[in-house]
DNA sequence: CGGGGTTGTGTAATCGTTTACATCCCGCAA
DNA sequence: TTGCGGGATGTAAACGATTACACAACCCCG
């Protein structure tokens, strides 16, 4: 079956273009059909050696790249992967992402991403998008989402894998480490140092398990001690330097301050090292600071701000490994915890001694 | 940390996309034929009122999500735009990706991204996959690339734009700013502050024209100043803080080490900042720093660093309309300089006087 | 020498849309 | 009355792969 000699009418100043070649050229030019074509391409060793570098020839040779639409109307898949994250902005998940894409680009998949701005709703929407774009799988951040978003995934088959949370108990398959364990460290650590009177600089909890999970940490460490959390001294902010200095300076101008602020992320703990030098403060002598993910932010900041190694590109590789596992038919395991690490900087020390007491 | 105990799910050899509603469910359901169903949902104004009506009843009664692989075949277009950066962990390319996201998603475009590690033979392979999945467009990250890219983008007629650079006389569309007025401007500030002696730490110059005209701006200040630039005082490193340190650590052990280091971005700023503390030097008394880009991890440094901001959000979304428009047949410029802006922190200061002279 | 198995390849149906073209209906001018 | 134009809708042919099935050739062994 000849191709029309002609495709529609190019732009008149463009020269004439070959059009693309289709499986059904190179087939011709091999001298195959254009099964044997494709057999080539999808499983090799299905096809006699000879016949194979023919084939392979003339895909060279007619720089032959398969029609992925057609491809996936047929076969029912389309090697594509769903990445919604919370934001690209925050550079954490943006690590996760590289690691997913590229453990996924090495079996050919793509990776489709997308950013909902810490909104469940608009996660729903982009996921149906992403869907309706033929992904094959979804990779999401965190262990909160909506239920319509579950009946969604349900409703088109469509393996998923939650990241960032660790819950052997969820229905959902989750990798990601412990998030309240991370809090609970440091937390132990400093009760450690003497401290009695802790802040909570942390994200909205609404809706965001990270962040929930982080103060629990805290609450769970400070309960096993006999302390307690004053609400006055959480706050809840957006994730940005500018709104996390600006909780910590009202931390800092209470009575009773806290003498150690744990924030829920590196951003809040750089923050409020920022509020800090504002107020003349000096860290750790006076107050101490904490973060958790341990970015290159807090690391370079003086002093170096304590904070919470997590294993956020091993997490990206993982799930990438998941889902492969799950498209391939193998088997896969519901729940996966990496190990975090603390690391030990200059923003954390013993507590003053001889301020104004608590009572 | 305990990995839980881990159960099991066994995943079926089943298809990954199950059966579903199909426009000519919704057809039936409407009594209309599956034409209709396909004008209602791409052209609506030519169905009438009525029958638009019954249809779009059906299509959310039937939850009905069209086929993008199908409607990409037959339509040769997949509303899917290509992104390719040369690294999603480095902050800034994934905010320009952010707001080219933004901008795409108001408009039902999905964003498809794939990093090349600066890699330009990377960046070819990853660009032929993505049309193999179909993307509509491409935005691509600086002004170098590799011939065979632009082929095969002529080749397969896939309009694409060029960001983070301006250059009016260049072939290929671009969105951007200029990167030698950044540092141009930087440099004359620092003449103007009496130094004389300069240093450049900069990226791989090669096939990242960022880094190129960045130390060309520097370069033509000091021609125009009467001044040269050392070439032992410039050092090119992977963009990390650890070789930015080693890299600035070898200049400051010179004999007659720079008084004025310039970092083609931030990341080396800071770097430079590290390896001055390290080596106790004074920032700006003995020396003077400074970056490009304006990130918050060199805003928030002690001494602040001096930088440029670069509008990268703006390139996002200008790129997005860029596309839009060209996707749509509309006008299009073919290329867009957007401004920079200077921002004086304290790691500039006047040369120090008095030290161990040139020569 | 015949039958069962294996291997390699071709034929043709199929995936779910879009769209060129055909058809039908209606109103209106000649 | 006839014919024509045009709007609304239906019919059916693409789009370009994958894959179930058929079949031919060959091998091995009883």
């Amino acid at each position: 079956m000849a191709r029309p000699p002609a495709r529609r009418g190019a732009s008149p100043l463009a020269p004439v273009q070959a059009a693309r070649a289709s499986a059904l050229d190179v087939a011709h030019r091999a001298g195959v059909s254009s099964a044997t074509v494709s057999r080539v391409l999808n499983s090799p060793e299905r096809v006699d050696p000879q016949t194979r570098a023919r084939v392979l020839e003339a895909v060279g040779a007619l720089r032959y790249v398969p029609h992925g639409a057609a491809r996936s109307l047929r076969s029912r898949r389309s090697r594509m992967i769903g990445a919604v994250v919370p934001s690209f902005e925050y550079a954490l998940y943006a690590r996760t992402t590289s690691a997913l894409q590229r453990r996924l680009n090495a079996q050919a998949y793509s990776v489709v991403v997308a950013e909902h701005h810490y909104d469940l709703a608009k996660e729903l929407g982009v996921a149906a998008q992403l869907i309706e774009h033929g992904v094959d799988a979804f990779m999401f951040v965190g262990l909160d989402h909506a239920p319509d978003l579950y009946a969604l995934l349900e409703e088109h088959r469509r393996p998923y894998v939650l990241t960032w949370g660790a819950d052997p108990r969820s229905s959902h398959p989750n990798i990601g480490f412990d998030n309240a364990a991370a809090t609970y460290a440091l937390a132990r650590h400093l009760i450690g140092l003497g401290h009695r009177r802790f802040g909570l600089l942390s994200a909205e909890p609404r809706h965001n398990d990270r962040a929930r999970s982080r103060g629990a940490g805290l609450r769970k460490a400070l309960r096993e001690a006999g302390l307690a959390l004053d609400p006055r001294h959480v706050r809840f902010a957006p994730i940005s330097l500018r709104s996390a200095e600006a909780a910590m300076s009202e931390l800092l101008m209470l009575p009773d301050r806290p003498t150690a602020v744990l924030g829920t992320n590196d951003v809040f703990g750089v923050g409020a090292l920022l509020a800090c030098r504002r107020f003349g403060l000096r860290v750790p002598e006076d107050i101490s600071i904490t973060g958790v993910d341990n970015t290159e932010l807090g690391e370079t900041q003086q002093p170096g701000l304590t904070s919470v190694a997590t294993p956020i590109v091993e997490v990206g590789s993982a799930a990438a490994e998941h889902l492969i596992a799950r498209l391939e038919g193998r088997d896969w395991d519901r729940c996966l915890s990496l190990p975090v690490q603390l690391v030990f900087r200059a923003s954390t020390g013993p507590a003053p001694r001889g301020r104004r007491s608590a009572r």
